[in-house]
DNA sequence: GCCAACGTTGGC
DNA sequence: GCCAACGTTGGC
């Protein structure tokens, strides 16, 4: 039994990992989530073959930039375990690890940046309650819509 | 570098 | 269980 294919926005600093770097490893452990919401979104509703905008925050032209495939279910982070790790959680126990990663996998890079100034001026067309667009958002991982995703892609070839 | 938004922590 | 303080995210 196959679920219906489901999309995903995944933030990244690209000083930290970029676009670019994606394509070089191919694919990724996502780790570092430390926000429950997003945990339970690659705990729940990720599946293999889901597809994710990768997005470049805190740059100077913030925005979409990729796709990606998610590449594995979820399974424990490893790096809350490593006290060396900026991502270290001493609360966190190996019989019942807190944080969670999925692999992600390249897909391809965008002809260019489709900016998150472009998507709010699509406000009406992505709906008001898409989350990346709303002030104050702080999540790194959230669902987009199979709209969204065909609607946002096409915003790549300039009219 | 500033600051608004908002999730998390901890005292009560 | 409330909520103030604190820390982090992320756009600008």
């Amino acid at each position: 039994m196959t679920a219906r294919r489901r999309y995903w926005l995944m933030k990244s600093e690209p000083d930290t990992f970029s676009i670019d770097d994606l394509a070089r490893v191919r694919v990724e452990p996502w780790n570092g989530v430390r926000n429950y919401q997003a945990r339970n979104f690659m705990r729940d509703g990720m599946q293999v073959g889901d597809g994710v905008l990768f997005y470049h925050s805190s740059t100077d032209v913030p925005g979409v930039v990729g796709t990606a495939t998610i590449a594995s279910t979820a399974y424990p982070d490893p790096t809350q375990f490593d006290p060396k790790s900026d991502y270290h959680d001493p609360k966190s126990r190996r019989e019942e690890p807190r944080w969670l990663l999925v692999d992600v996998a390249f897909d391809r890079k965008l002809k260019r940046t489709v900016s998150l100034d472009e998507l709010k001026q699509h406000a009406d067309r992505l709906g008001e309650e898409f989350a990346l667009i709303r002030r104050g958002n702080r999540l790194s991982i959230l669902p987009v819509t199979a709209a969204q995703w065909k609607f946002i892609l096409s915003l790549e070839n300039p009219k």
